[in-house]
DNA sequence: CAGAAATCCAAAAACGTTTTTGTATTTCCT
DNA sequence: AGGAAATACAAAAACGTTTTTGGATTTCTG
């Protein structure tokens, strides 16, 4: 006994309130020039006056265009770097709304997920060109979109690096944070580093490495820790290195929440971050700057590069025929944590 | 001169590989059960050997349903408070895609823009559903999808209150942390509450209210401050506080934000959270457990948050007929914000 | 064994656009 | 003035599914 839910208003409902063709409605709304423009008008004050709206699945079926672009993040990333990714999302999104695109986000809630999520995003037409991150050294999304001739954009490199990609300049940052440790003193540093599947973490080692090999620093593999993505990584590498006596006075982790979690584990053996050890992360995650003592990390203008990375995107979907590659530096953020090692007979 | 990037296959040629009609290939594939079993297993062989994968927009316009659910994210919320919003989303999408629904997020940039995009999605048909929070007392977004009869569930409850939704149950949580200010024996108590613009807010400062009632303490408008979005609105609260000569000894923060910037504000005049002015905040964001001193906090499992309101939305697209609304409580996270008041005299 | 019911599949319509193609009418050029 | 070009619109095809309708064949029933 309800009221019948009224049909929506399609495109021929305003072709006949106007009088005219339904195409001519069409390229009038869509902006085509082969239409006066006083009839431009009159189509246009049509569709308000009727609420008409396209459908989106009948001009995709159509047109085979979705005005769509989709960032698929992977889920065990939106737990631990979220402020990272979203930062990028709002700059990206900035630019793309002001092309008209729409932007979505998708979650993968595995790694082993994120190409099945590929595949079904684009095996299904759902967007226009797809973003990304966490790239690996050898990444089966990347061979999966290239074979397709997808347009995509991705944070962070590969191997082969033939693609468009944003990234910051992981390999200067592995090395400013050495570098700056060592001025301070230290000799014993030791890298926590992000998981090494991903490329970025190879970036941050060679900075270490070679900041190492310059200040004539003999490389030692016990300092070198993989972390992985649960939330006591940092502190499991802490206490491997402090009880195998590898010894570090400073650490660089390759990001905030290592850090964290690693000063809470130098906390339970006794040791005071800054004072015995000197810490300094990645990212400048709000915690960061909350944090007792407060964190010296890197951070970055996270608009700015996604917007660049939207632009990157835009200039695919236009056909534009350059590689686009984007290599943007962080800035260290000297706050507490980091600190001369301290000496053997220190005043209490 | 390149090579011509292959037709997607559609539903014809699977039927044309088994030798069936397109419509039995249809009805094969999705479930039907007037479809032989060998005939259904030889069709999903084709499809599978083929590479086979519907279009969305075909299925969609014909269908008139995406199988998708579409979450809207403030973008003011995004920044400050997305660890509660990562989390619930988690949960939706686990319950989501188990019964084969997408889950797609869109950012809203203004608070404005809210309504505008609801009416893109909705108008456009690119969602079966929505999901938001943040609702307001009167909330016109919600006016607009009932009056289109179009599903959605809240995070937030409103005036009226005639919809699906889930909420914390904010009223306890403001009466919780005041009851326990008081025990510890604080009577200047203020409330710096997160925006009025949202309900929970209102619910907040009604348990708060009716926590100072109960114990006889008279209540003082000059210590409930409103706070907003931006970095500093806890401190700038703070600050409002202090130099009026408002002279609390503990204050409830809406969330952890305010809390931390509150913080902030009390050392520049040399006041030391715990020590002089007792803190409790609400969310447990990742800083709440770094600060210093560690911030006494309410938390919530926000993975069973969001699969209940996953679960919502599923019996609403299913067309249930009862309204599901639920409230669920969170858990005081007692760490060292707070403390009671400091007495006069307190040796140095 | 005749009729009814059940089973399985095919033909064709429909969804609402965009794009292609075509055709009057008008404007331009020499 | 006569033909070419430009302008402005309309008709119809096409996109790839799902759904409706119908019809053969087989199975059941009394």
């Amino acid at each position: 006994m309800t009221a019948h839910p009224q049909r929506k208003t399609n495109i021929r409902d305003v072709a006949a309130h106007v009088g005219m063709s339904v195409s001519t409605v069409s390229r009038a709304l869509n902006g085509y020039d082969d239409v006066n423009a006083d009839t431009r008008r009159k189509v246009q004050e049509a569709a308000e006056a009727l609420g008409y709206r396209a459908s989106f699945a009948a001009a995709t079926l159509r047109s085979n265009q979705t005005q769509t672009v989709t960032f698929m993040v992977s889920k065990p990333w939106t737990k631990f770097v979220d402020p990272f990714f979203l930062g990028i999302l709002d700059g990206v999104e900035m630019v793309l709304q002001a092309q008209g695109y729409d932007l979505q986000v998708v979650m993968a809630r595995e790694f082993d997920s994120e190409i099945d999520i590929i595949r079904r995003t684009v095996e299904r037409n759902r967007c226009d060109a797809l973003l990304f991150g966490r790239t690996r050294l050898d990444d089966e999304r990347i061979d999966y979109l290239q074979e397709r001739e997808f347009p995509f954009v991705t944070i962070g490199q590969t191997q082969r690096n033939d693609h468009d990609w944003i990234d910051r300049d992981h390999v200067k940052i592995g090395r400013t944070a050495t570098e700056r440790l060592i001025r301070l003193g230290h000799t014993r540093i030791a890298y926590l580093s992000t998981p090494y599947r991903y490329t970025y973490s190879h970036h941050n080692r060679a900075g270490y490495r070679a900041a190492l090999e310059e200040a004539g620093i003999e490389f030692d593999p016990a300092l070198e820790v993989e972390c992985f993505l649960s939330r006591n990584t940092g502190a499991d590498a802490m206490t491997r290195l402090i009880s195998s006596g590898a010894n570090p006075t400073a650490i660089f982790c390759g990001n905030d929440m290592i850090a964290m979690s690693a000063i809470e584990a130098m906390r339970s053996f006794g040791l005071e971050p800054a004072r015995d050890i000197a810490v300094i992360g990645c990212d400048d995650m709000p915690m960061a700057a909350a944090s007792q003592p407060p964190l010296t990390t890197f951070s970055q203008n996270l608009d700015a590069l996604g917007m660049r990375m939207g632009r990157m995107v835009l200039n695919r979907l236009n056909g534009g025929a350059d590689r686009l590659q984007d290599l943007v530096e962080a800035t260290l953020l000297v706050r507490e944590s980091d600190m001369p090692p301290a000496r053997r007979n220190r005043p209490c």
